[in-house]
DNA sequence: TACATTGCCGACCCGCCGGTCATTTACCAT
DNA sequence: ATGGTAAATGACCGGCGGGTCGGCAATGTA
């Protein structure tokens, strides 16, 4: 016989939800990642029924998406006011936006996004190319503006900027992946700030 | 009605069974990842019915192992190999180890295998852990190698070869991970060869 | 041609998971 | 207190896919 006057077993925190329901995400998909990733856990982590988690979004994809509009792309339109408020050397300017990035995305639960993305882009093309659009492309393009300024400006050599942008981009990338997925394996534990001054 | 003197329904085949679906088994492994992959469409593409499979690979994990074996480690051993008998500059060997591995890796279907041990590190350690053992470290360590015998002979700068190692190789991993994940959204087609040069 | 061997088939089992919906119950207005 | 409303539940469905197994048929042998 349960108590009479029992706590009630749910209670109505409609305004709630959403965010807490985000957040398990998050964290189940950069777990996990995207296919594996069951909608019961996520409800559960959320303390919520799965039923509920409908109520807020309408599919598993939905979900994603919310999660990466929430976490991801506000981080990207920071770094676009950073830039074009920015006054003084792009050099500067370039460091500040890596380490910036690298302390925000890298060193949080957002550094799965990347690695996931990676994995399931093959087979879940609507979401890559969501992904591609909203975030890649916006990045890219961030960094290869603040080359180009810095070429203007007689700051660095005249280089093909594209190929640049991606090389010096693909070794923090890299490394964001490398601990999102063998780091366990690997006896020799990589410093990413002596990694990333070396290079 | 069938014609009296139809062909066999099926042939005996011991002998080619398994390098059939070994050839179909990475096919599918690289197109949709381990988890995505389907058996039965193993069995399909190699002309046979699941239960035949099961005779020559005792697990999916026995069929995915046997993948590696046969088709990335023969290289690392050549690779290895390479290196013990050369005789010249570190520079060159160093070249043709990158761009042979390029030759080989890059623009084969064995290109997609690194991209899919990373997508699934993480859902499948034992995986993982067998890469890792047998392909990452022993690439890291060969190239390691020549770095280091390289400083010995006065070639390249001395500095903390584990961390140049990984810089080194970080780009050439990238653009093998990003042809094999992204590359169908990127308007800007990356030619290898000038990216390579660049680096 | 008849038999034994064995490579091979394909139907089947079962647990998993995205998604649904009828029902329950917390909350609020009156 | 009480009825209305909507937030939340949890049992359920259906397809999917790794793995199994009894039986069939291609081949070697006499």
């Amino acid at each position: 016989m349960p108590s009479l006057k029992s706590e009630a077993r749910w209670t109505r925190r409609k305004e709630a939800r959403p965010a807490e329901l985000l957040s398990a995400a998050l964290d189940q998909f950069v777990e996990r990642g995207y296919a594996a990733t069951r909608l019961d856990d996520v409800a559960r982590l959320a303390g919520v029924s799965k039923g509920t988690l409908y109520l807020y979004y309408d599919s598993k994809e939905a979900l994603f998406k919310a999660v990466i509009r929430g976490g991801l792309i506000p981080l990207i339109q920071r770094g676009e006011k950073t830039f074009e408020e920015h006054q003084g050397s792009m050099a500067d300017l370039l460091e500040r936006i890596v380490l910036g990035w690298w302390a925000e995305v890298g060193e949080s639960r957002l550094g799965g996004i990347p690695k996931l993305m990676f994995a399931e882009a093959k087979n879940f093309p609507e979401l890559a190319a969501f992904y591609y659009q909203e975030v890649i492309s916006r990045g890219y393009g961030l960094v290869q503006r603040v080359l180009e300024a810095g070429v203007a400006r007689g700051e660095f050599r005249p280089l093909e900027p594209v190929y640049v942008t991606r090389l010096v981009l693909a070794p923090l990338v890299f490394l964001l992946l490398w601990r999102h997925s063998f780091s366990a394996c690997d006896p020799e534990q990589i410093d990413p700030v002596r990694y990333l001054r070396t290079h």
